[in-house]
Order: C-alpha cells, then sequence, then structure tokens
RNA sequence: GGGCUGGUAGAUUAGCGGCAGAUCACCUGCCUCGCACGCAGGGGGCCGUGGGUUCAAAUCCCACCCAGUCCA
C-alpha cells in the first residue's frame, strides 16, 4: 500500500524546521535538520560513525539508559509497567515475545481488553531467533537478546490518548534533551510497517548510520489486500536499549557496551585477547554496511576490511573469528538464562526447541573454543550478571543448571552415536569412489541425526575421507522439507448458531448456583436438533470440560440433551428427540448430576495435580493440556524428563493430602488486568483466555488459574485422586492419567480385580503373585533352553544311527528319512549335525508331524554344484508342497499324507546328486 | 503438528527372506607374586509390540509403542 501522502507529514517538524528529502542512495524519504543532508542516515547508505565518537553527551550503563528512558516517560505522563515473560504462553500465535507490543496482543490491541494503562512504558526484553548465523559478526546489530524500550498509548474515537505528534516529539526530547544528542544527528525515515496482519505507517529514528528506535502507528487491519481502519489505534515504539546503550558509549561493538566485565570474564575463560581495536572497529562499521551476512558476502566482508587495515583476509579472520564467536556465545548464553529462568523446557517441538537449537550451538561453539567449562557454569555467570535488573532470573537457578547440564549430554551422547555412525559409514563403503562422503549422507546425517556437517567432515578427514560441505548447506536442507509440506486441511467451523435468529446471550446459571441439579427456564428457540433457553445450568463443552448431559421436559415431553456448546454468549442445546417445545414455553431442565460431579472432581483434581506437580518437580512445570472425563482423565505438564515412580508417588500424596484438607474453591469473575497483577502469568495455564473479565479458580493456598470449568466448592468433596499412570508423550511433555472421587476406586478395584485373576491363574495368593510369577517365568526360560539344550543333544545321538544309513549315491552320500514327531526346528538340528561331521553328505529329513522338510548339503557337495534349495523344490514339486532355499538349506512343507510318497522325493534328489560334477 | 533415522545378549552393534553372529563386559579354569593383559572353556537373545504376506520373517507389508533427529 502506498501510504497517504500526509502521512508522515507532522506539525512537529514542519514547526521545527525539519525538511522532507529523497536519499540520494536508496532513494527514500526522510526528515531532518540539516539542509545539506542528501542520505538517509541509514546504512548503508552512512557508515557507522559513532565508534570512538559517541554523539551523546555522556557514556550511560545499560541499566542508566533503561532508567533514563522509563522516568523520563513517567515524569511525561507514562506509568511503567512491569516486563512480561520472555515465553509468550499469552500467545497461540508466538512462542517468544518478539516485541514490547507483544504483551498486549492480542486482547488490548483488539480493543477487546482495556490497556493496564494508557499511555504506558515498558522495556521489555525479547528474543528473535532469525538472525541467529549473523550475531557476533555484526559486531552487535544482530543479537538473539535485546530489550525493547517502548512507550504505547492506545487511542480510540472515544478517548483519544496521543498520536503522531505527541510521539514524535516525545521521541526527539528524548534523544535531544535527556540524551543531549544533537538535533541535526538524527533523521527520521518514512516506513510503513506490516506485521501479524497489522500495518500502519512509521518512522524510523536515525542516529550516526544505525537505526535506534522505530515509530510505529498501528491503524489498520489487512484483511486480504484492502486496508481497514482498526478501532484502536496503537502507538507501537521500539528504542533498542542496546544499541542506545553501545551507541552512547562508542565502543567498537555492542558487547563490550552491554556485558561489560562478563565479556572479560568469558573471554579469560575462553584464553582469548581483545583483538587490535582499530581492526575491531573496522570490522563492525563494514559489517554495518552489509544488509545480509552469509558465507559468501562474510568472505566478501574480510576482503574489505583487510585491504582497509593492509593485512590479509586469513590474517584478519584469524584475529576476527575468536571474537566473533565469544560474542555469539556470550548473546546466546544470555538468551538461554532468560529463556530457561522463564520456564522454557528444551524439547524437539515450539519454544522447546529453539532453547535447544541455543544449547547445541553454544556448545558447538565453546568447543570450537575449547571451552572445557560447562555451559550451566556460563549460564549461571549471566544471571550473576543479570539479576540485578531481572531478579526473577535468580529464583529458578537450581532447573536453569539442572536441565541444561541434561541437555549438554544429551547433545554429547548424540554427537558420540553419530561419530560412531559415521565411522561405521565409511568402514562399510558408503563412500564414493574418489574417497569423498556423498553430499546426500551429509545431509541426511545432519537431517535425521542431528550430526552438523563439520562434525561429520571432522570425523572423515580423520579417517582418510574427504568431505565438502556445501555452501548452501542450509538451503538444501530447507529444500528437503518444504518439499513435503501437506495441504493444510481447514475446516468450515460449522457456527452452531446457524439458522437462528438473533437471540439474547443465555444467563449462565451453572455459574450463578453451581449445585442447581434442575431449573426452569424459558424455551427462546427450538429445531429438530438444538434447542436455546434464556438460563440454562447445562455446561458447554470448553477448557477440556465436556459438556453436562441430561433433559429438557415440560409435562409428558421429554427430550434428552447430548451435548451443549457455547457460541457468543449463546449456549446451545443438542437434544435428540425432535422440536418438541414452542418458543416462550416455560420447560423444566435436569442435569445428570452424578456426571457432573464427576467431572468437577476431575477438573478440580487437574487443578490440584498441577500445583503438586509444581511442588514435586519445579516452576518450569506448565500444563500443556488436559482433558476431564467421567471415568478418567489427563494432564499434560512440561518437564524435561521421564517422571519416576517415586515422583508420581509424591505427586499423588500431596494431592490427595491437599484434597484432606478440605481447602475452599473459589470461582469468580476478576478484571483482567487486576488478576494479573494479582497472580501473573501462572493464572495462563489452560492456554489462551480471551475478554476483559476472566474467570478466576482459585484453590486456597495452592493454586490459581484462569479457567471457565465448573469445579467443587472445596477440595474435601473430590475424596481421592488416584494417578493411573504417566507417559511421555513428546520431548518435554508428560502425561499423567488420573481418576478422581468414585471413578479412582472403580479404577482402584479394577485394578485388584486383574491382580486377584492373576493370582488365580498363577494359583498363589496375592501376597505371593509376585514371587509366583517370576519363578514361572524362570521356569519358562528354563525350559526353553532346556529344549534347545535337547534338541542338540538328541542330534548328537541321533548322529551315529543316522549316519550308518547313509547311501553312497556317486561322489556323495545320502540320508533321507522320515520322522513321526520332530519340528522343522528339530530337523534344521540334525541336518546340520549330519552334514558338520561329512561334508559331502546331502539329508534329506522330514516330520509327519507337520509335514515339515529340510534338505541341507555339506560343504563338500555343495562346492561341486548340489543346491539343497533347488532339491527342497523338487522334492516339494513331487509332494504337492512348496518351499526352497539356499545352497546349503532348503526347507519347505508338504501335506503330511503325502509322504507316504517319500521314497519317489529321495529318488529325485539321488537323481540330482548323481548327476554331480566328479572333479 | 509434519518429515526422516533407528529399536537384535548387560553395553556397542553385524545380519536385511532359508541354522541369530561379533566385540567389550560377565562366569570357570590355566598362566602370573600381582597387574592393563594372555590362553582355554562357558553362561547370557519372546531379534520393541500386535497383526498380515510366505512352505519359511530378526529380515517384506500395515498399525502401534519407544528412542533419536530436523523443520514449522
Amino acid at each position: 500500500m502506498i501510504p497517504a501522502a500526509d502521512a508522515y507529514n507532522l506539525q512537529f517538524f514542519s514547526s521545527n524546521g525539519f525538511i522532507r528529502k529523497e536519499c540520494r542512495c536508496c532513494k527514500r524519504h526522510f526528515w531532518t535538520l540539516d539542509p545539506d543532508r542528501d542520505v538517509c542516515g541509514d546504512s548503508p547508505c552512512v557508515p557507522f560513525s559513532f565508534i570512538g565518537d559517541p554523539p551523546f553527551k555522556r557514556r550511560y550503563s545499560i541499566d542508566e539508559m533503561r532508567e533514563a528512558f522509563l522516568s523520563f516517560l513517567e515524569r511525561n505522563g507514562h506509568t511503567r509497567v512491569p516486563r512480561c515473560p520472555v515465553v509468550a504462553r499469552w500467545r497461540d500465535d508466538i512462542f517468544l515475545t518478539i516485541a514490547s507490543i507483544a504483551c498486549f496482543q492480542p486482547h488490548v490491541t483488539s480493543g477487546e481488553v482495556p490497556p493496564p494503562y494508557n499511555p504506558l512504558a515498558i522495556s521489555q526484553p525479547c528474543i528473535r531467533m532469525n538472525d541467529l548465523d549473523n550475531v557476533g559478526k555484526t559486531g552487535g546489530r544482530h543479537l538473539s537478546i535485546f530489550e525493547m524500550m517502548a512507550h504505547h498509548a492506545f487511542s480510540s474515537n472515544e478517548k483519544e490518548v496521543y498520536w503522531k505528534e505527541e510521539t514524535v516529539r516525545l521521541h526527539h526530547d528524548f534523544l535531544t534533551k535527556e540524551l543531549g544528542i544533537e538535533g541535526r544527528e538524527i533523521t527520521y525515515i518514512e516506513h510503513w510497517w506490516e506485521g501479524g496482519g497489522d500495518a500502519g505507517p512509521d518512522l524510523e529514528g536515525m542516529v550516526r548510520g544505525i537505526e535506534l528506535s522505530t515509530l510505529v502507528f498501528m491503524q489498520y487491519r489487512k484483511v486480504g489486500s484492502e486496508y481497514r481502519e482498526l478501532p484502536l489505534r496503537v502507538v507501537d515504539t521500539g528504542y533498542g536499549l542496546e544499541r542506545f546503550t553501545w551507541v552512547s558509549q562508542g565502543t567498537p561493538t555492542a558487547f563490550e557496551a552491554i556485558y561489560g566485565g562478563l565479556l572479560d570474564d568469558f573471554m579469560g575463560i575462553a584464553k582469548i585477547e581483545m583483538p587490535d581495536e582499530r581492526a575491531l572497529a573496522a570490522n563492525t562499521k563494514y559489517a554495518g554496511l552489509m544488509n545480509i551476512i552469509d558465507a559468501g558476502s562474510l568472505k566478501d566482508a574480510r576482503v574489505q576490511v583487510a585491504k582497509m587495515l593492509g593485512t590479509t583476509p586469513a590474517e584478519l579472520e584469524a584475529q576476527m573469528a575468536p571474537i566473533e564467536n565469544i560474542t555469539a556465545l556470550l548473546d546466546h548464553t544470555k538468551t538461554l538464562a532468560f529463556m530457561l529462568s522463564d520456564g522454557a523446557v528444551p524439547s524437539n517441538v515450539q519454544a522447546g526447541y529453539l532453547a535447544r537449537l541455543l544449547v547445541r550451538r553454544s556448545k558447538r561453539l565453546m568447543d570450537k573454543m575449547g571451552i572445557k567449562l560447562p555451559l550451566s557454569e556460563l549460564l549461571l555467570m549471566q544471571i550473576g550478571y543479570w539479576k540485578g535488573q531481572f531478579p526473577s532470573l535468580a529464583e529458578n537457578v537450581d532447573y536453569v543448571m539442572r536441565v541444561t547440564d541434561l541437555e549438554v549430554s544429551r547433545y554429547e551422547r548424540t554427537i558420540g552415536q553419530g561419530r560412531a555412525l559415521v565411522s561405521r559409514l565409511i568402514r562399510s563403503g558408503e563412500v564414493s569412489q574418489n574417497g569423498t562422503l556423498p553430499q546426500e549422507k551429509l545431509i541426511e546425517l545432519y537431517d535425521s541425526n542431528g550430526l552438523p556437517p563439520e562434525i561429520v567432515k571432522d570425523v572423515c578427514e580423520q579417517q582418510g575421507v574427504k568431505v565438502e560441505i556445501p555452501d548452501t548447506f542450509d538451503t538444501i536442507v530447507a529444500d528437503r522439507h518444504s518439499a513435503s509440506v501437506a495441504a493444510e486441511t481447514t475446516d468450515g467451523g460449522d457456527d452452531v448458531l446457524k439458522g437462528m435468529p438473533d437471540l439474547p446471550k443465555t444467563e449462565l446459571v451453572y455459574y450463578s448456583e453451581p449445585k442447581a441439579k434442575t431449573i426452569e427456564a424459558r424455551v427462546l428457540y427450538s429445531d429438530q436438533a438444538r434447542m436455546v433457553l434464556d438460563r440454562t445450568i447445562f455446561y458447554p463443552e470448553g477448557g477440556g470440560q465436556p459438556s453436562d448431559t441430561g433433559t429438557i421436559s415440560s409435562g409428558s415431553r421429554l427430550v434428552e440433551v447430548v451435548g451443549s456448546q457455547k457460541s457468543r454468549g449463546i449456549v446451545v442445546h443438542f437434544v435428540s428427540g425432535g422440536a418438541l417445545f414452542l418458543p416462550g414455553e416455560s420447560v423444566e431442565c435436569s442435569i445428570s448430576w452424578d456426571r457432573r460431579m464427576s467431572l468437577a472432581r476431575h477438573h478440580s483434581s487437574t487443578h490440584i495435580l498441577l500445583g503438586a506437580a509444581r511442588k514435586v518437580l519445579g516452576d518450569h512445570v506448565w500444563q500443556q493440556g488436559a482433558q476431564k472425563n467421567v471415568d478418567r482423565s489427563r494432564l499434560d505438564i512440561s518437564h524435561y524428563e521421564k517422571i519416576t515412580p517415586e515422583q508420581l508417588r509424591q505427586i499423588e500424596t500431596i494431592a490427595n493430602r491437599v484434597v484432606e484438607e478440605c481447602r475452599p474453591i473459589r470461582a469468580y469473575f476478576e478484571d483482567r488486568n487486576k488478576a494479573e497483577q494479582r497472580f501473573g502469568f501462572r493464572l495462563y495455564q489452560g492456554g489462551v483466555v480471551h475478554g476483559p473479565t476472566i474467570r478466576v479458580v482459585e484453590v486456597e493456598g495452592w493454586d490459581v488459574e484462569a479457567c471457565a470449568g465448573i469445579h467443587c466448592e472445596n477440595t474435601g468433596e473430590i475424596g481421592i485422586i488416584k494417578i493411573l499412570k504417566s507417559e511421555r508423550i513428546q520431548d518435554g511433555v508428560e502425561r499423567m492419567e488420573f481418576a478422581s472421587g468414585e471413578a479412582a476406586l472403580r479404577a482402584i478395584q479394577s485394578t485388584e480385580a486383574t491382580l486377584q485373576r492373576v493370582a488365580a491363574i498363577l494359583n498363589a495368593p496375592i501376597e505371593r503373585v509376585e514371587r509366583a510369577s517370576q519363578v514361572v517365568m524362570d521356569d519358562f526360560a528354563e525350559c526353553r533352553r532346556g529344549t534347545e539344550r535337547l534338541r542338540r543333544s538328541m542330534a548328537e545321538e541321533l548322529l551315529p544311527v543316522l549316519a550308518s544309513t547313509a547311501e553312497q549315491v556317486g561322489v556323495a552320500k545320502l540320508v533321507a528319512m522320515v520322522f513321526g514327531t520332530l519340528t522343522s526346528n528339530d530337523l534344521v538340528a540334525l541336518g546340520s549335525s549330519l552334514v558338520a561331521s561329512e561334508p559331502s553328505l546331502v539329508a534329506l529329513l522330514a516330520s509327519k508331524a507337520d509335514g515339515s522338510v529340510v534338505v541341507m548339503a555339506g560343504d563338500a557337495v555343495v562346492k561341486r554344484g548340489f543346491s539343497a534349495g533347488r532339491a527342497m523344490a523338487d522334492v516339494a514339486a513331487i509332494l504337492n508342497g512348496k518351499g526352497g532355499g539356499k545352497q546349503d538349506i532348503g526347507q519347505g512343507r508338504v501335506p503330511p499324507s503325502e509322504l507316504g510318497r517319500f521314497a519317489e522325493a529321495s529318488s529325485k534328489v539321488r537323481e540330482a546328486m548323481e548327476s554331480l560334477n566328479h572333479t
């Protein structure tokens, strides 16, 4: 979209002497106070020029800068709000908090929920993984974690807070009056912003070649190719804290400014020296000119910078690589510290995968630099460095350390196995003739076995096999996946209200009177399958809790309610029995009380178990999903390893203690912002919750969640919680299945009944079942071994007898015999002993028991060209059976009755033997 | 959520339709003052589970379970 021409034409600009210009380099329009300026102020149009020459009035540390920003805005009518977690659990579209505005999406920006304060100021740690490869190589322009300082204002037709004029004024005042940057240094580039379906004009605040801030005016919703006005206009600013700090200090890279002493500590551990400051600054400046860093352009950059410094690219590479690695490690470990402290569990899915990726990248960087210290120690150092500014980092140190060590050992295990795999691959000759590993194999090793190409190369070259890593490795891997992306199936989402007239919202009596078993209600709508009432006690399916069932009746007319759903505040009852009622009629509603109580018990148990799991396993435990049912329910939680039986028992014990304590369970509606302030993001266990008012379910002193379900009023009503089993449903997610109340009793009884039946089978009392079954299993194993021994000794015993029946046929000997009760396995054992003792022997053995036939041939006969397999096929043909085999063994089966003609078969074999080669 | 690997003795694994093998570990004996070791012998396998195909399945097909891994 081409924004309206006057979108950037601000009073602020004209009255302060700004002029609009077009960059001679990139052709973008920008505003400046400098009439002579003809470039926009962004790199690559202008180089970084703050290094060694900061344009600020003084140097700021990172927390001074944050404080300067937030207090400046407080003085200008904003309220400071605390940061959000970096793991965005309140969003179902992103895993990580990628911008400050993400804290207020979608509920605030959609207008559904009022902002906690308006306007407000925040400094939000954000994580972005899209430029991971660039981190370290661009002097700090790319970071996987950064703080986005922001002021947000939300305006509507009813309430105007502030919009473009005030935003730019605040920005300009902060930079000039607060930080002391000359107004002429600042340019504002006109830009159009789109993201997540929203759009609007924005201005990018540039100083000395670097973008310090972005001022976005979210104004439109993009629907197709059309832009519609949003009811709520959002001032979405983003001030890069790290960049502000860096520019204020003018250090060669941003990392000195961000990490200060921690950078020195890391360099000490890696035993590397700071490279020549001039080279480093040149490198950063040049990197600033490049928009995308890949293997090729990095090479170009090295050549250019080397030329500037009068050195060779190789020398420069040697000088820069260590600092690039250590700063990347510094960045990755900070990101990990934040993610893990927020309870991210490394896994193969979602945010967990990003955590795993970072662990592995960090570990690889450490290996490259020869750092022996455990990764967890580096995280500990990061936590130590940041906890003053982010005290919550220190709260989960044990978890962070433990899960990091575990994850690193998993990685090392994978790599160890991978190395062995590569060695085997080489030994087995999976290498092309010219001694290189096929590229196909290299890709597969990474894709299927997680082996980074460098490691494969390392192992291969130790064994003299060459490996070429293609420059486009990542692209090839990506292509492999994009080729197999299945067409997404989007179901239409049948609206349960389809075809109904406009109806008022249903009064939800199941909330106001949770103990009501029956009520009177008035019919608003009724057809063959659906009914809507003015009020209801039928809980509609939602939040993992199935709906109530029951009846709706009037006099002798009665329909069964098989389920209910809520849409736009209206509860629709699904009925069987037809359209018996007319709108306006008064009816009697009655729900299946046993079902309701069982569901309520299970639902309350879910909350209690979650709290118990958190106590036993740690604060990283979050609900990942839950399904309640009448007989049993399940709760999925995030956890990094298999829950042990002992932990499961502990969880069960603690949960039942909560039941015994008869704690009150309170359910109430609460203003969203108030609830969040009181209970934090822990509320959102059940996933994303919409609306300005949320229903809070509080198990006193134990657990608080936003939840729409029906609960007991007191934990005592649950009676008992029995965990039935736990399983790992995916890496990082454990599922617990449990039953509550009477269902728990039934489950226990059922297990007991099974045990009793087992006891009956074993003919032992329950107390001795364990021992008895052990004895049975041991006996069974012993029997199997005994049979095998017997088979072998029988073969030994029968050997001389059989051998004596051998008949000379040409140069070979034939033993042909039919047995009565042997099995195929026995025949093979016999045959193999026979041919082992006499290499020129052919054994043709059959059994009437199952009609199995075996032909075995000794080495000497095989050498002369005899094929036991072919002989077997001949025998099968004669005796109406089937069979075949290899040179030395043939097996088959014929109808036992045909064995009466065994002599015919043996003469056929004899014929084959007679025609054998005599030499 | 999707894709790709793999599951065989306590461990690491070979076999990939036709007699389940190797190495390490384990046990016994020998050698040795003793030992990393050496020599001789031995025990140890529902070939992940359940179906199917086949005269015959560790092996092929289907489903499931478990582990690993890449991508979103």
